[in-house]
RNA sequence: GCGGCAUUAGCUCAGUCGGUAGAGCACUGGAUUGUGAUUCCAGGUGUCACCGGUUCGAUCCCGGUAUGUCGCCCCA
């Protein structure tokens, strides 16, 4: 006993593991977001998770929170490239499709799943790498794709089992609109700027659409009297939000115009909207996006209109968790048991053969003695034991123990047999379900 | 980044008014020389998160750190 007894590492502050337990719900969520994806023509497309910082920069834009101080930026200390772990998939994107010429093939359906990262401090539903699906649509630049990514986001919950996740809406007009209400803003607060308290104070010129969002119950008059951008909107602007509200409304989708919705992101205009949930306490957007017609351009690719939306894949695990979402215990059909080397050899060719035939096998391996075998098979979940010892090598058989039948009787079967045997009864057993 | 709360066996938790600690479940073996889920029996040193302070003595009190959690900020 020589060995030192070394501090264990652990994972990175607010980047958890996702055990296998955690992991069934993932894959049970990706598979039905990759169907539900399908359905609406969307193809994928997957982008480093490492970008050049300058991207972000220059699309989320300088003086957002996000880079500011949330993102996860360095030096390479091979060639002194400046580079970043993404914060959000949109810019990569756009990057990729301008790198590549896809804008040339309008519309292009995309949508990517995979980690993001952002500085913050963790708490639940809120983590440093945390996993997005990213849906974007780039070549429309009418209100028909954002109705249509609405649409898309209802149909996932229905597809999910989730109820109570419920539609804001906003627009955010187009820059100059914006520019000029927030200009308003500004100086409307500047105006009454003994009414403000500290938090509104700091806000003024850094995020002063969030002023209006304030608890503070001081401040309800004084921002119910704000300059209001709605009223900035030119005609264009008011008809293409107008455009999307008549979809939804055909469409019998419920939602919210919520004027104090801004995204946290720059490069957002017209159409901006977030799917959010009262019951994942502090972090109740789970879906969100909007407009984005400035980015393709601003990124150096030939200006292109376009329109995306992002989940938070933790939040909504969360919630299928929450509505008793359960993912299919993962068993197999057959757990072989075997003891003594002429056995095992036997085994082996045994579990590979009932494999050929589409059988799930979870092989014993670790040795031990029958006993301890069996209670592993029980805890497997499989559906039957099959057992190969020193009698059954010899000649070539194995008993089939049907696990979960109670009246069923254990077999002494051929080896060959024991597929035909397998199939019969799981066919038997499902038949038997479906009467009940 | 700021504030509150938490951290005891693999898991869920109890406990010690400061004298180094327990239950249930899980796990392993046995009762049954080759057979699970039921029954019975046996099996726990676990750095009481980490580092330091107070004390004769700290898992318990105090301070710091780490991680989690709730809220704020912000966001998916």
């Amino acid at each position: 006993m020589s060995q030192t007894h070394q501090a264990a590492i652990q994972s990175v502050k607010g980047m958890p593991d996702i055990l296998p337990a955690e992991a069934e719900f993932w894959e049970l969520f990706e598979d039905t977001v990759r169907s539900w994806l399908k359905a609406y023509g969307y193809r994928p497309i997957r982008m480093p998770i490492v970008e050049p910082t300058p991207l972000f920069k220059r699309a989320i834009g300088e003086v957002t929170d996000i880079v500011e101080k949330e993102m996860y930026s360095f030096i390479d200390s091979l060639n002194g490239e400046p580079l970043t772990l993404r914060p959000e998939g949109t810019a990569g994107c756009v990057r990729a499709v301008i790198q590549h010429s896809l804008i040339a093939q309008q519309p292009q359906r995309l949508y990517y799943m995979g980690p993001m990262f952002r500085h913050e401090r963790p708490q639940k539903g809120r983590y440093r790498q945390f996993h997005q699906v990213g849906v974007e649509a780039l070549g429309c630049a009418g209100p028909d794709i954002d109705a249509e990514m609405i649409l898309m986001g209802a149909r996932l919950w229905a597809d999910l089992g989730l109820e109570g996740i419920e539609l804001q809406l906003n627009s955010l007009g187009q820059p100059d609109e914006r520019a000029r209400h927030r200009a308003e803003l500004i100086a409307y607060f500047e105006a009454h700027a003994e009414l403000l308290d500290e938090d509104g104070k700091r806000r003024l010129h850094t995020n002063p659409l969030r002023i209006l969002d304030s608890k503070n119950p001081a401040l309800q008059e004084l921002c119910a009297a704000a300059p209001k951008l709605i009223d900035y909107l030119g005609e264009a602007s008011l008809a293409h939000f107008e455009g999307v509200q008549r979809v939804l409304k055909d469409a019998g989708l419920p939602y919210t115009i919520n004027p104090r919705l801004v995204r946290g992101l720059d490069y957002y205009n017209l159409t901006v909207f977030e799917w959010v949930t009262d019951r994942l306490g502090a972090q109740g957007t789970v879906c969100a996006g909007g407009r984005y017609d400035g980015l393709v351009g601003q990124l150096g690719g030939k200006p292109a209109p376009a329109c995306g939306f992002a989940m938070g894949v933790e939040r909504l695990i969360a919630l299928i968790k929450d509505a008793g979402g359960e993912p299919a215990a993962p068993a197999p059909d057959v757990y072989l048991v075997h003891q003594g080397e002429a056995a095992t050899r036997l085994a082996f060719r045994t579990a590979e053969g009932l494999r050929d035939q589409g059988i799930d096998v979870l092989l014993h391996c670790g040795g031990g003695s029958f006993k301890s075998q069996m209670k592993k098979a029980d805890g497997s979940g499989a559906a039957f034991a099959v057992i190969i010892g020193d009698d059954e090598a010899a000649t070539g058989e194995a008993q089939l123990k049907p696990l979960r039948d109670e009246g069923a009787g254990q077999r002494k079967l051929k080896v060959d047999d024991l597929a035909a045997a397998i199939v019969d009864q799981l066919i038997d057993a499902n038949q038997a379900d479906d009467e009940e």
